[in-house]
DNA sequence: CTGAAAGCGCTAACAG
DNA sequence: CTGTTAGCGCTTTCAG
């Protein structure tokens, strides 16, 4: 089904003068006479004419699109994001591309060269692989864009793009100083797999805070689990089990704090009487169900606003070659709602 | 920060070849001589370059691109559509340019423009007034747009369009049929407010499934909420008073049904032994914390799949103006998981 | 099989 | 102020 669109050709017909014309009073460059503007934006509302952004980026030789590539919209985090980037793109005519990768690194590349033949301006990007490994292909796709790029929560090792992350080690340091403000002195961490960034980030955290508060560290305290659900629930059933259990418990990300809470509630395990609890991301859920457990919390679509802001920015740019990478570092917040607290 | 990208006449060059060859090479139309072709090939690699889907798009007179509008990303029930959306795009090398309309008409309306001048191909949206109103300017602008337009989940009043949608009525129904033949027979209703669709049709078949099974409708148990967990909230604080209290109660949302799954358990209501209890739309996170509550459930990722289908369908015809409207009405399921069950 | 050349709809000098 | 014209990067006849 295909239908030919009014062209600029047809306005300037219309209205009895120049293509140039139309084109000045479309962009109101130059200064046209009130009168032939008039004809023109007559011309134009009559005809119901609306210029061809293609058309108008291939001859500026520029277009208005960015690309965004997030691993999962269902995520919330990444919908707060996504939200975010939405709000900055709004207001300054920007497009956007949207491709969710699914996680997959294949994908995720031929997203990538598909994105550049669409000649996007720039790149928001959440790379799959949070990976350590040196991956030379991926790297060298995303330069080849040669556009700017953005990276959002998650690095690429060997790459001077800029970024937009959070300081997980920070986060998790406040929350375990806060435990141990309460009085708490055996604290346990379930960790994330530590051959992620944030798994390792926060266990540093979690470490980094003890010593500093003259605790000593306890490998028997640490758990590590693998950011699923199902890992938080068994870890904890495991803490319970233990002869001399912890009085508090850390949980590195939303999912494993749901199944940490999920086995303390079967096991009859009052939070915080009987066991303290911080995790790190929000659950909207437990708010609205009045499940009342602090949390470290992260400026979701915040993340996505600085990052398309940072990517404005490149795009104002004149120099081409400006090497100096911008990388903002997002601090979470400790949000504490009383699961915390350490029973006298 | 502008590069200016390789083109096919740098590829030509650098072959030895005219442009047209190498553009053959590109869509492998025509027969080009293998020698050749590997020449090309060669260039292309050694070069880097990819094909402008822009002056394509110009010189094709057509995009490969298609607009997806929805009222919030951060619903999941949009997130679990636009999945749907992406993995027929995904196969069918379309791109896809998403809006989020945060439920604003004004935003929507501009939006809609935006796409215009993209000359997307087609648009999947779910509108933002699901109104009974009859809004003349937001018809013409989707008229306007001269592309297949499929609708989602919500109608747009006089349009012939064509659409993805749910029958509200007849999953109600089952719901309320199956609380009859555990036994129920006062079953209330927390219903969405009437001036929308999905909030009629839920009323008309909890309506229709008391009224076939012999029950008389008794308007006491029949609640108007706004679709806000407050309100589901509030009204089931109202039930619990009642004088003569329900057996079970069938919430419209899901975020009412929250609303009344708290007040429940703050009042110590069980579910289902105190008060049986339906929702409409699934919670993702109660399956997780191992709260059994029956619901019906929207095939949602299909819903996207099936539109997208549907707008590809319409791209794939030849006849411009094939006025059969294609609306195709889903099924949702009851999903029980004990909630509904009456106390002996 | 391959090249020349006209256009796709618009912008941007360059004249006038 | 306004028109003419040469592209932007690609596809697509039309010849050869």
């Amino acid at each position: 089904m295909i239908i030919a669109p009014i062209t600029i050709s047809d306005i300037a017909k219309k209205s009895k003068v120049s293509v140039a014309t139309v084109s000045r009073v479309l962009n109101d460059s130059d200064k046209v006479k009130e009168q032939t503007k008039e004809k023109v934006l007559k011309a134009i509302k009559e005809l119901n004419y609306a210029p061809s952004d293609i058309a108008r980026s291939l001859s500026r030789n520029i277009t208005n699109t960015i690309g965004v590539v997030v691993p999962d919209i269902n995520n919330p985090f990444f919908g707060q994001v996504i939200k975010g980037i939405s709000s900055v793109t709004d207001k300054n005519d920007l497009y956007m591309l949207l491709c969710d990768t699914d996680e997959n690194e294949q994908k995720e590349m031929k997203f990538i060269e598909m994105l550049k033949r669409q000649r996007i301006r720039g790149l928001i990007i959440t790379p799959t692989a949070d990976n350590d490994k040196f991956n030379a292909k991926y790297l060298s796709i995303l330069e080849n864009l040669n556009v700017p790029v953005v990276l959002l929560d998650r690095d690429v090792k060997y790459s001077k793009f800029d970024g937009v992350f959070l300081d997980s080690i920070s986060g998790t340091y406040d929350a375990i100083e806060c435990f141990i403000k309460e009085g708490h002195r055996k604290i346990a961490i379930i960790s994330g797999p530590l051959s992620s960034k944030p798994g390792r980030d926060r266990l540093r955290g979690y470490k980094k805070a003890l010593t500093m508060n003259g605790i000593e560290i306890d490998d028997r305290y640490i758990f590590y689990g693998d950011f699923r659900l199902e890992s938080g629930y068994e870890l904890t059933q495991e803490i319970l089990k233990m002869e001399d259990p912890p009085t508090a418990i850390f949980v590195s990300n939303n999912m494993m704090n749901l199944g940490c809470i999920k086995a303390l509630t079967e096991a009859n395990v009052r939070i915080p009487e009987d066991m303290a609890l911080i995790g790190f991301d929000e659950i909207e859920l437990l708010n609205i169900m009045n499940m009342d457990i602090s949390v470290v919390s992260r400026p979701t679509a915040q993340m996505g606003e600085v990052a398309m802001e940072i990517l404005l920015d490149r795009l104002n740019e004149q120099k081409v070659d400006n090497q100096d990478t911008k990388r903002i570092i997002l601090l979470p917040t400790l949000i504490l709602r009383g699961s915390e607290k350490k029973a006298k």
